[in-house]
DNA sequence: AATTCATTTTGTTATATTACCAAACATCAA
DNA sequence: TTGATGTTTGGTAATATAACAAAATGAATT
């Protein structure tokens, strides 16, 4: 066992603290089929386009996505399988014990 | 794409809410390697029993922990082999970047 | 160079959470 | 009963936070 030391845990919590919003984590769920750009979250969701842009600007300082200019539009998409797995399980599992 | 419900992601957001807090964050580590007892917590963290108890009760209602009791201590462990796995992950990213 | 489109940033407000401790309570074993 | 181990409740202060509107950015098209 380690002593705990906020330092050490503070990041690595902020990963996970970033999907901890209903909003954000269907956005993640979102980018595990394939990559979006911003306005189809706006639609989607009836939230501001500010709120939505907020919200992945959390994420990606998570580095939880990442962002690609293409054209006019800006892609969003996973950085990284890990949070997929994640993802898929947690669903999974709530799935289950929902029968 | 799905539309947004909020209903629908309000609860996987939970579970990576409860682990969205660096103490449950490090809980959560501590029990990767194996199961371990409020007390032990406690200790380590310098924190009062109560606040480690809610944490721990925090996790629990994530269903990301598990308690049983044997003896007079209850010990705790986690739900979910995915867990760990992210949390690795999550650990090894950091490790890289910070390189 | 000016305009337009997609997104971000800033400012603001109200709301909600939250972390934490202390003290009271519960449970169980010896 | 007493002692050890956790949990629950109450309270507070701090903090965060989500959300929108409006202004700003930046790239691409005209």
């Amino acid at each position: 066992m380690d002593k705990f030391s906020t330092d050490i845990c503070s990041k690595p919590a902020a990963k996970f603290k970033a999907l901890g919003h209903p909003v954000r984590f269907w956005i993640a769920q979102q980018l595990m089929e394939s990559e979006h750009c911003v306005h189809e979250f706006v639609e989607l969701t009836q939230l501001d386009f500010s709120t939505i842009s907020q919200h992945l600007s959390a994420l990606k300082a998570a580095d939880i996505l990442s962002a690609e200019k293409r054209g006019k539009e800006i892609y969003y998409r996973l950085t990284c399988p890990c949070t997929r797995k994640f993802v898929t399980c947690v669903n999974e599992k709530l799935e289950k014990d929902k029968g």
